[in-house]
DNA sequence: GACACCGTGTTGGATATTCAACAAACAGTT
DNA sequence: AACTGTTTGTTGAATATCCAACACGGTGTC
């Protein structure tokens, strides 16, 4: 996938979203403007207008990219032993935690209503091919179970970031797994 | 002064000094070749060469670039009054603050053995032409009280950042400054 | 309406950096 | 001594970025 990137364009990629989402957690992304990006950047305008259109394709891929990401740590374990799922669950917080600001920013309703739909729809995707191929009872049930329980953990994470991440990934992923065991034991 | 810089060669050489910095808080500058430290800066080796012939120079050339910021705050505020002498005292501090590994490597005798003796005549120099040309008695003397008052003040700023800059600029800056008033009332 | 101001895309030429490759010097191993 | 692996400077051609300039559309002000 995706070809090798030269150093300079990896850098000015990494640099721009930075400033986006430094300028994200000021102000509506309508409020910004393509200019400021840049100066915020240090990254020249005509050279950001080889890689992205305008703020908006920017963000746009950004968020791609981010569930890309997810998606790769979701399916690169098995989600057999209760080993494997919590060490998958601890590999996503870390990759938050190193994106802190990020996640603070795309999480925020009001900033990107979109973001926290996609990893809803993500989760929820890797949830059903996974989790319920053993048990399921009622199809129907079990959607809005993942739906509940999803949107449980995710907010679980909204608080951590917002207590400043105060517990490690380790132990929030034990943590949040178990909720999620104790949310699908509902079907039995 | 020297040609407004492209943007491109602002950033090439801070993070190769940044670079530098790093592995010097982990070994001699011995040990560190000239390839580490572009791996740990992201940048081509070939880059470097354009820049500095080799990681001594980059060395050597970071220091001549900290003294004369130094100089430029040493003599930009007039010492005359109680207030600005502070005021400027505060500027270095915060100028320190900014540089906080930069200075912890540098001040440390082990690491770059000529550091702290380019300080300590730097300002040694500010200090016989500003604040002695009032009272003068005993020129000899005078050179030695300003070196005894001088490595107290930087020894003062060494622990200061050891103990992980525990108070403000400011209050420091107060201090420092009654500490070298109360070593130069010796002369009266 | 005329005006000044500001962000937008886009361009061309100048410049800096990248990358891959090379020969040479060096240190450690067998 | 031959062998292996690593760092060193240096090169040339490819590429990315910079910078300054431009015409354009929008917005607010007099």
């Amino acid at each position: 996938m995706s070809g090798k990137l030269d150093r300079r364009k990896k850098y000015t990629r990494r640099v721009l979203k930075e400033s986006l989402i430094t300028l994200l957690s000021q102000k509506p992304i309508s409020n910004i403007t393509v200019k400021e990006v840049c100066e915020v950047a240090d990254i020249n305008r005509s050279t950001f207008y080889t890689h992205y259109s305008d703020h908006y394709d920017l963000l746009s891929k950004m968020e791609k990219e981010i569930t890309e990401d997810m998606n790769q740590y979701l399916y690169s374990y098995s989600y057999e032993r209760e080993e494997e799922s919590i060490q998958m669950t601890e590999k996503i917080l870390e990759y938050i935690t190193e994106n802190k600001l990020m996640f603070q920013v795309l999480l925020n309703k009001k900033a990107v209503p979109t973001f926290e739909k996609r990893m809803m729809d993500l989760t929820r995707g890797f949830m059903m091919t996974n989790l319920m191929d053993g048990h399921v009872v009622n199809k129907q049930e079990s959607e809005y179970l993942s739906s509940f329980v999803i949107s449980g953990a995710i907010h679980v994470i909204k608080d951590w970031i917002e207590k400043d991440m105060d517990r490690s990934p380790k132990e929030m992923a034990v943590m949040i797994n178990s909720f999620i065991n104790y949310g699908f034991s509902y079907l039995e």
